[in-house]
DNA sequence: TATTGTTATACTCTATAACTATA
DNA sequence: TATAGTTATAGAGTATAACAATA
């Protein structure tokens, strides 16, 4: 019986815009960061971890983690799609897999049924809930892309994602 | 008496590059996911775990994890701070911070000193090995950022990192 | 009363080993 | 022999509660 993440705000790290650099602080004020900050790595992970409490927030209702809404979100565009090829997409473990599809089947969003050619493997489908639930998530999920990106225009919102493909793939 | 992580590789999840969007794939091949590449936090996300991953092979000869790098190189330019400051900075709760600066006292990379004016609390300062240690180690990872970024110019390192801290500042 | 550092502990996430059934 | 899915379990990361010393 595992119920789903409580309302857990992992205490957001406050920004540091550091930049008037004194060696011998020792006491309260700001911090120099610049040299984290001068890191793409560093940027990277603060901006996700950004991203993903406000992700956390607005899916809740859907009871929905962000690795929950990857994994619907790719069986809701490519059906009959595999686990072992989630696992592959999404960088995750066979062995962690198998928990979330059967969370999901219990909630009756999705069905394992036989594979067409490969009698190990099964195809994963969406039920008609779990097209009209991901349907609202994922309309959901652009609504809070908005909130997150609102600093940003769209021609830098699609500069931004343009430059992080080229650091992942 | 703990160990240093030992060489895991995290199965650096492929990239799935789809255009092609067919919807009964149902097989083998690539995925469709492009709605996924379209959400600023999934990118953000998968070159955050690209990062780490180059970082933490290429720190394994420092012993240090990303978190741990952040730490001391924040007291490596703040000589006198705090574990609360620390913990502010970064995003980690207090707990968890008693045994990343154990860890550094007892490798003789650091030392608690009192605190001038606040009795409760203790000044963090690098030893002469920890600013030694932490100087090879910064110019390592700005030998790693290169690799990391190797696809993109330096105008395009400086938007990257520009555009992501408009995302969490 | 509030805060710093600390201990103990619980929960989540991620990883490895081994099994089964099929290829 | 290799692969898809599964089970059990170990380990790392991250969270809360409570305490002593000090503000």
């Amino acid at each position: 019986m595992k119920d789903f993440k409580t309302e857990r705000r992992p205490q957001e790290s406050q920004a540091c815009e550091t930049s008037t650099g004194r060696p011998g602080v020792g006491a309260s004020e700001q911090l120099d960061a610049r040299f984290l900050e001068s890191l793409i790595g560093y940027n990277a992970r603060r901006a996700a971890l950004a991203v993903i409490s406000v992700f956390l927030e607005g899916m809740a209702p859907f009871e929905l983690r962000p690795v929950d809404f990857s994994v619907l979100s790719l069986i809701h565009h490519n059906p009959g799609v595999t686990a072992r090829q989630l696992c592959n997409a999404l960088g995750l473990l066979p062995p962690n897999m198998v928990g979330i599809i059967n969370q999901f089947e219990q909630r009756g969003l999705l069905e394992r049924r036989p594979h067409p050619s490969d009698r190990r493997a099964q195809g994963l489908h969406l039920t008609p809930q779990g097209h009209a639930l991901m349907n609202e998530a994922e309309s959901t999920a652009r609504a809070l892309e908005e909130g997150v990106a609102h600093r940003l225009s769209p021609k830098e919102q699609g500069t931004l994602k343009s430059l992080l493909r080229k650091i992942y793939l």
